[in-house]
Order: C-alpha cells, then structure tokens, then sequence
DNA sequence: TCGGGGGGCGCG
DNA sequence: AAAGCGCGCCCCCCGA
C-alpha cells in the first residue's frame, strides 16, 4: 500500500532508544503506520559526508522519494538533509516545510537529539505538529488563523478600540533599534549636511552594514503600532507611512492608551516597545506579561527571540522578511508585523501555563522580571547626565596621552623591520595591532616569548609585557591604558549622546545565564573607576546623584549559602572578610613582622609582641590599618581577590599567576598550594557547601538561588567527569550568589520607586550590586538614608520569605559617579556654599 | 564588503 | 586531567 510520508534518517549509537522515541512521537501525533514508510540514509565513510560522496547520495536520495511516491519527505538529522538536499545546515533549516522536487520536504532534528538532551523534545513535537498541519492543508499551509486589518479609516480605528479588551499582545515596527535623537539626527532632521566621517559613523551606530538606506529614513521613527486580540490584528500605519496625519496619530494613540488600561497587555521584550512609545508619543504603556522574559526565566540557555520562540513551541511557519521590509512601510511589513503580535498573544498563554509548573520560578518573574520591564524603561528614559565640559577636556588630555605614547613608540618602527606606509614613505607599526607588535617584539627585537595565547601566538598582553625588561613597555601600555580609555568612552559615547547631553545605555533584563542584567549601547556597567571617565557621569541642574552599593555582597551570601561560621561572625560583628583573609594569611606565614608591629605601635604608642599585634590590626580594620601605614591598602585588596577566588574554585596555579601579575610577588607552588588550604581551614565550610551544589547539580541538572531562580546545568548531568562537567559545577557555586546579590539590588531599586514619586527620585541605573539614582536636590538627605535602609533589608525579602541571617549593608556616595562624598561631608559642602 | 573569531581589557 | 564566575566593546585579521 501506498505511504504518504517518506521519513528519511540515519543510524546511529543510540538506534534502541531513537527508535522506539520516534515510533512515540509519530503515534503522538496521530499517524498509524500505513501513513508512513521509515528509510534509513546510507552511512558517511567518515564521520561527515565527503564532497565526492554528495553526488551520489543525492541521487540515491532522489531514487528513493521517486520509488516510494510521497509527497511528503521528512529529514531528520544533518545527513538525511544533507542527502536529500545536497546541503548542510539542519540548524536553520529545521521545522520548515519547502517546495523539493514534486514533494514538500520537512526537515527535523534527528531524534538522537532528544535521547541527548530530553529537553529538547518540545522541539521536535512542534515539528510533528507541523508536519501534521502540512497533511491536514495539502501543502506548506499559510497562516489561516491570520486575520489582521490595515488601520486606515476612522472606523477600522472605531472597530479595533471595540476588540481592545482582556488579553492583548502589541508591538512596534521601528526603523531603528535605537529611539533617541543624537546630535546627528538633528543635524539630519534639520537637512544640515553630514561630513563623511559623520556620516560613517552614523550609519555604523545604526544601519547595521545596509549601506543603501538613505539617511532620512534612518531617523528614528515608528513604522506601525499592532495589537493582536483574540481573533484579528491590528495594524496602525504610523509615522513614516503617510496615511495618518501626526495628529491623528497622537488622537489614535491617546483613544488607545484609554482602552488598554482595562487590557491585560502582551509583548515581547516589551520595554523596547515601552521605551519607542514613550519617546516618541509621551504615552506610558505599561504590560502586564513580557513572553521573552518569561522564556528567559523558564531557560536561561536557550535563545528568547519571538520567531525562533514561535517556531519551536507553536510550530510557526518561518515569518521572517529582509531587513528593509521592517524598516519602511508597505503591506509586506503589515503581514509581518501581523505573525509578530499573532505569535506573541499565542507564546503568553503558553508560557503561562509552563510558569504555573514552578512557583518559586513564578514568583521571581512576577515580582521581579515584570516589575523591571517598567522600571528600566523609566530608567532608560531619562538616562544619565554627561558633564560636557568635562568630556572635552578629557577627551582632549587622552589625545595628548595617546599622541605622546605614539611618539615614544614609533621610534621603534625601523625601517628593516616595520612596513613602509606608502603614502608617507615613513615606516609605521599599528601599535594597537598585536600581530605587528608580536613581529617587533618576539622576531625583530629578539625577545623571548613570554607566554603563548590558547591559538599558539605569542602573546603581547600587559600582564606578558610586564614581564619584559626593554624600554619601550612603559610607552606601550600608557598608549593602550589612553587608547583604551578615548575609544571605548569617549568616541564610543559620542554617538549615544543626546541632544541635551544624555547618555541611555540600554539595559538587557535577559543578558545573563546568572540572572544579573547586562547593559549596552554604551555599557554603564564597564565604565572604568579612574575619576577622569567615571565622574563624567554626573547629576544635571537640580539633582544630585547618588551612588548606594551592597557592601561585600557576594561574600555575605556566601557566608550566609554555607553556613560558614567565621565568615558570618565576622560579618556580625563588623570585622571586614577580606582583612580577615588577609591578616590571617600574614599570621599564618608570620610575614611582614615589622609592619604588623610597627603599625600596631602607632595606633596608640604600646610595644606589642606579633600575635598581639596582629589582633590589634584584626580589631582596628583596614582604613585605620592604612592611615597607619600605605602597606596595609594593597594588602586588603589582594586579599579580595583571593576571596573571590578561591570562594568560587580557583586552583592554586591561577593564585600563583595572579599574586604574579598583580602583586609582583613570586610564590612556590608549595606556597601557593600551603595558601589555598589554609584560606579553606580558615573558612572550613565553605568546601562542604561546594560539595553540596556539586552534588546537587549532578542529581537534578540545575540549582536554585535563595529567591527560587533556577540556573539550569545540564552538562553537570554527565556521567564521566569531564571539563564541561566541572565548569558546570563551579557554575553551580556562583550562580545562586551572582544570581542572589543582583536580586537584592533590583528588590531594593524596585522598592526605591514604590515610595518616591518620579518628580523626586529616578534611577539612573544598576550595577550589579549597586543603584545609580537621582534624588532632588532638596530630598537628598532623605533619600540617602532610606536607600540604605531599603538595600539592607528590601521588602521583598519578606514576601519571598526569605529570613537571612547575614547581616546586609549599604553605603552611598552623593556626587559625581566615583567623586562621591558621605551625607555628612556632603551636608557640610552645602552649607559652606552657600 | 561583510561577519565572526581572537586578543585584549574595562567592570562587578 | 584540570580546575573562579558573569558581561560588552574596541581593534585587528581573515575568509567567504
């Protein structure tokens, strides 16, 4: 008897288990076995097929579909593709049906794939389902659920504010990913011509390599707003499309804006959306469900991109357009934007329900991811300030340093070794090129190479460069620290800067594995301490900024995670971790005698024999330990880095490099080894703790922080104890305290603009375990203090039930970023100015 | 002409 | 055997 479907594959290691999983799925999805006859693929002479073998195969794979009369071709797994079609790449090609010959071909993962990693069955369900659907219509099916109206009359405007109620998705077409006007915009705006290098610029921030696109249409402007209800979309053509005038617009976004207060509102990575409507119609459009972030919560692994999201759980079609259809107006774009907020209102009622299955997951999205989508968006909103005055003068300074540095070095570049620039006859050397500088340094000047990069080139970084006694190392790294710093901060700001003088670094709520946020466009969150950079960051006229961080958090949570009872102690009653790690590694090797017994002699004039001493130093802390003595600053410092270090799994090897590169002190392996056992009597359950989350790992693939988010490690799963396996493990230490310290942070921002209104209190943004704020001038004092009390114990702990026994601490700073000064000194700066 | 990888380095 | 984690951005370089 005739079959319908061809399902081509090929076979492998786990044929038992593949098999009996695709009889499974094809039951599942409804086939009996007369509709579908099972080929397998002849093998690859190697592991992949060669070049000379395709031919062939394709041919055998041709004669096969032309035997066997079925329309419909299922490929599952790289080689079954590669056979029919003569092509790699499965990964793209997966879950969408084409045109093949006579027959439609769908291509799939193989199901090995699911014997490997179970979690991607749902993929490979969608997939059936889409074979299904190709059944069920006679071909590759077009969306008949599609439904959507082109909203161009005042009444399809009357229809759709009828239908906006209970469950509805909305999204943007933009034509840019960039919302604010900078300073070449206006230019634009205004038909002021650009310079080249302008233009160059302009168009590398954001046209993304179109080098077609006229300049005019790379403003930023709305292409169309959409909604999608429960049995249409919606599609408002908007700025760019000529149909509404801007004030009809602004009727229809305001008439809107009313009907979706009484709406249960759907996006997906909505403060985008939030942040265009925001910037360019006033309106504040808050969601009540973001999909991408939900999907992030649910895998942190996985991608979350609305299409590719689509696809894998709903079995969508391909929707995708090229990049110019998204960026103008035109029907194509309609249809489009039609599958986006389709797809969007179908992902909520999915991820839903997937939500439903953890509670604690749920409740991290809920009280956490949600309520930042529209803190961040207010953040972004506003940006931060940038002293204008002083970027010039910083810019300028940095020319000079960088200028100064080039001219130290290029007496290096001798004409038998550097190229010789054609243009000037002179021989240059690209001193920011470390192939060139490898060639001058290791061939030409004969070094000896230090230290090889993991590709086997000789490697010329600072820590390599330290170590090699020739002059011209010291020009060099003052050219890369000044390079370094006018790139990356002061041309690479230049294009973000807005019309007033704002920065509005983007903030990603789905950046990381660990749940921490990552920033872009620029990176709030690598801008350097040096003062010459980070005070650029500054508060405008009438505000103040302030800065309020987590004190030591990520070692508090750690304390608190293990049970470590030194390190809890030692947080209860004060006493600073990493000066305990350090003093107490001094103690053990009986080092530095004459600075602990000289130190604890200027503190109050008495002779003390070395234990004493060293207990003085304990007691008194640090900062007084430094006053005392400048020895005791980088003594402290090196100790945090062994903290962190070895709290989170470093081997004695990297310790003795770091104490290397960073400290120039030179230590045996026995005393790198005699440290680290010492750092783990000293915090002895700190090893018992990492066992714990090593173990669990390994029996349940994921971890959870003390606010419920998981951390999913299914390479910790593996049965051999390979190096995936051991990263997976260290992973299973720092996620939940990475994962937990963030937390803190964003309950406390969270809590910050619950009790203060917009008109007094902004955040500026976060870093990590640190909140940038504004404050009125007038509500500094206030809000200084209770940010403090707010970071050290945020409300919502509570309603996370979440009871620590660490003591949490705060401190802030009020003044420009990194030139900050305590209320006290602030107060006291106050009054004195006026 | 582009896109991606590598090297290097800024931050927590 | 091999062993901190998490990011983004600059520049160079090379292959498609």
């Amino acid at each position: 008897m005739k079959k319908r479907v061809l399902i081509l594959w090929d076979e492998t290691q786990y044929m038992v288990k593949a098999e009996k999983l695709l009889h499974q799925l094809v039951t599942e999805a409804g086939f009996d076995d007369d509709d579908y006859e099972l080929v397998k693929v002849p093998m690859p002479k190697g592991k992949k097929y060669g070049k000379r073998e395709i031919p062939q195969l394709t041919a055998w794979a041709a004669e096969r579909i032309e035997t066997h009369k079925c329309k419909y071709v299922v490929a599952m797994g790289s080689n079954a593709y590669q056979a029919v079609t003569g092509q790699t790449g499965i990964k793209k090609a997966r879950g969408k049906p084409v045109e093949h010959g006579k027959c439609i071909l769908l291509p799939m993962y193989h199901p090995n794939m699911v014997v490997h990693d179970p979690g991607n069955l749902p993929i490979l369900e969608a997939d059936f389902q889409c074979l299904n659907n190709v059944l069920e219509f006679g071909g590759i099916p077009e969306e008949r659920d599609l439904d959507f109206v082109i909203v161009d009359t005042w009444g399809k405007v009357n229809q759709m504010l009828r239908a906006l109620r209970g469950c509805v998705s909305s999204d943007l077409e933009t034509s840019r990913l960039y919302p604010f006007t900078t300073v070449l915009d206006d230019k634009i705006e205004r038909g002021i011509k650009l310079t080249q290098a302008e233009e160059d610029q302009y168009r590398a921030t954001h046209c993304e390599g179109k080098k077609s696109r006229s300049l005019q249409s790379l403003l930023p402007r709305v292409i169309s707003i959409q909604f999608a209800t429960a049995f249409k979309q919606w599609i408002i053509p908007a700025e760019t499309a000529g149909i509404w005038s801007r004030r009809e617009l602004e009727q229809i976004v305001e008439q809107v804006t009313e009907k979706l207060e009484d709406c249960y509102l759907v996006g997906h990575n909505w403060k985008f959306d939030a942040l265009w409507m925001r910037v360019r119609f006033g309106v504040d459009w808050k969601a009540d469900f973001d999909t991408m972030l939900a999907h992030y919560i649910l895998d942190e692994n996985d991608n979350h991109g609305l299409k590719y999201l689509a696809q894998k759980f709903l079995g969508a079609p391909d929707w995708d357009v090229a990049g110019d259809v998204k960026t103008s107006w035109s029907m194509k774009n309609a249809k489009y934007a039609a599958h986006d907020v389709y797809y969007t209102r179908k992902l909520r009622y999915y991820f839903a329900k997937q939500l439903k299955c953890d509670s604690e997951v749920k409740k991290v999205f809920d009280e956490i991811l949600m309520p930042c989508v529209h803190l961040f968006t207010e953040a972004e909103f506003d940006g931060v300030y940038v002293d204008q005055a002083k970027f010039g003068e910083a810019e300028a300074y940095l020319r000079e340093e960088v200028a100064k540095a080039t001219a130290e070095l290029d007496k290096w570049a001798h004409p038998e070794w550097a190229e010789v620039d054609k243009a000037t006859g002179k021989p240059t050397i690209n001193w920011g090129s470390p192939k060139q500088l490898a060639r001058l340094l290791f061939e030409d000047l004969e070094i000896e190479v230090v230290e090889r990069t993991k590709t086997g080139a000789p490697s010329c970084s600072e820590s390599v460069l330290l170590r090699i006694d020739h002059e011209m190392v010291g020009a060099l790294l003052k050219w890369r620290a000044a390079q370094k710093q006018l790139s990356s901060f002061i041309e690479g700001w230049k294009p973000y800067i807005d019309l007033k003088g704002y920065l509005h670094p983007s903030f990603k709520l789905h950046g990381t594995v660990t749940g921490r946020l990552s920033c872009e466009h620029p990176n709030l969150q690598q801008v350097p301490r040096d003062k010459r950079i980070r005070s650029l960051i500054t508060a405008p006229e009438g505000w103040e900024l302030i800065e309020a961080d987590l004190s030591q958090i990520e070692l508090r949570i750690a304390a608190e995670l293990a049970d470590e009872t030194a390190m809890l102690e030692a947080f209860r009653s004060g006493v600073d971790v990493h000066w305990l790690t350090a003093i107490r590694e001094i103690e053990r090797g009986a080092g530095y005698k004459d600075e602990v017994i000289d130190t604890a002699y200027r503190y109050d004039q008495k002779k003390r024999n070395y234990s004493d001493a060293i207990e003085l130093l304990l007691k008194i802390g640090p900062d007084i330990a430094a006053e005392l003595n400048e020895f005791w600053k980088e003594t402290r410092k090196k100790a945090k880095a062994i903290n962190f270090g070895y709290l989170f799994g470093m081997w004695w090897k990297k310790f003795k490099i770091y104490a290397r590169d960073n400290y120039g002190v030179h230590i045996t392996d026995e005393q790198a080894q005699e440290s680290r056992k010492a750092f783990f009597a000293l915090y002895g359950k700190l090893p018992k703790w990492h066992d714990r989350q090593r173990r669990f790992a390994r029996m349940n693939g994921y971890v959870r922080s003390l606010s419920g988010r998981k951390r999913r490690l299914p390479e910790a799963m593996n049965g051999r104890d390979t190096p995936d396996r051991r990263e997976a493990e260290r992973q299973a230490i720092n996620s939940p305290v990475q994962s937990f310290a963030n937390e803190l942070n964003l309950m406390s921002a969270i809590q910050l603009r619950r009790e203060y209104p917009r008109a007094q209190v902004r955040l500026a943004g976060t870093v990590h375990d640190a909140c940038l704020v504004y404050a009125r001038k007038a509500k500094v004092s206030e809000v200084y203090t209770r940010i403090l009390q707010i970071m050290s114990s945020p409300a919502l702990l509570t309603e996370f039930e979440i009871d620590l026994k660490v003591p949490i601490e705060a401190e802030a700073k009020i003044g420009p970023w990194g030139a900050g000064v305590n209320l006290e000194k602030w107060l006291k700066a106050q009054k004195e100015a006026a």
